[in-house]
DNA sequence: GTAACCAGTTGCATATTGCAACTTAAAGGA
DNA sequence: TCCTTTAAGTTGCAATATGCAACTGGTTAC
């Protein structure tokens, strides 16, 4: 099997393709942003996200459906519904935090507000890297992708 | 001010915002993906992608125009195009890998392969997570937004 | 010199997104 | 009670974006 075969393969059960087809759409994303921000209702999201009533409506429906926000009506006003974050949809806080300092460092070239901190230190966040299992941070080059089959050999 | 406008503004400036408007588009991750393991020309890319052709050529010229691929002419062959990560491209890596991660953990529910390791001990890499500045992994109910302003303050 | 190859482009079909107006059900107030 | 406002959508239609197949233009290999 020749190299592009080969990967194609490998890219169909690739987990960005598996995490793409559930929050890969546009606005997904910072719908979920404003979830780790506090926001929880339609018209919350529709006002500070300026997105199309539509389109939001068919991402929250989307995103419930895959368990990354749940959906819980208000039993003190019935008309409010609640989106609140999954342990699912909490743990796309690396991808989001990642995504921001990224486009921080690369693209608006300022850091964002409100900063991300330790709550009981008040101190920022340390930038998100690819690291042993023992904390050390590793650039690309130290780095290798081998094959599943060949890191049982040890 | 209230919170909806407060947050409309928080938004706007946000490095999230500004990542997605260049790296946003439907195919633009699954590109990087394919650079970050080992693919340079355009047809590598169609063959292993499955993108239409008019796209992957707006997506490279896109990538290039952002400055996260470089686009050079093969001297040897002058047919061929290849196509490189740059610094700012490769400093992509943490995002993808804690999107693979995730989408391995939450929605395919397997490894993918290959696998990320370190190149000198052959392990793979730990999960992207939020750290402190001495490493130490932070879960959600750890960490706090604060003001910019509010950061000064020590 | 001719066939195959690479990196695109073009025209047209389909799908996704955006916009504005409308709907339904539920509060809230006089 | 009736009238107004609010929350969470839905609907119809216009504008974009994506997908597909065929074609182009400049190499390169035979």
């Amino acid at each position: 099997m020749h190299k592009a075969e080969h990967l194609k393969e490998v890219f169909a059960e690739c987990g960005i393709s598996a995490a793409l087809e559930v929050v890969g759409e546009r606005w997904s994303f910072l719908i979920l942003r404003g979830a780790f921000n506090g926001l929880h209702h339609f018209e919350e999201y529709q006002s500070t996200l300026g997105i199309a009533r539509n389109i939001l409506s068919n991402r929250l429906a989307r995103l419930v459906e895959h368990e990354i926000l749940s959906r819980e009506p208000d039993p003190s006003d019935r008309r409010r519904v609640a989106y609140r974050l999954t342990d699912k949809g909490r743990e796309l806080l690396p991808v989001l935090i990642a995504l921001r300092q990224w486009g921080e460092r690369w693209v608006s070239g300022m850091p964002s507000n409100p900063v991300l901190v330790d709550r009981l230190t008040r101190r920022p966040v340390a930038k998100i890297a690819v690291r042993t299992e023992d904390g050390r941070s590793l650039t690309l080059g130290e780095l290798a992708w081998v094959d599943r089959s060949e890191l049982a050999e040890g």
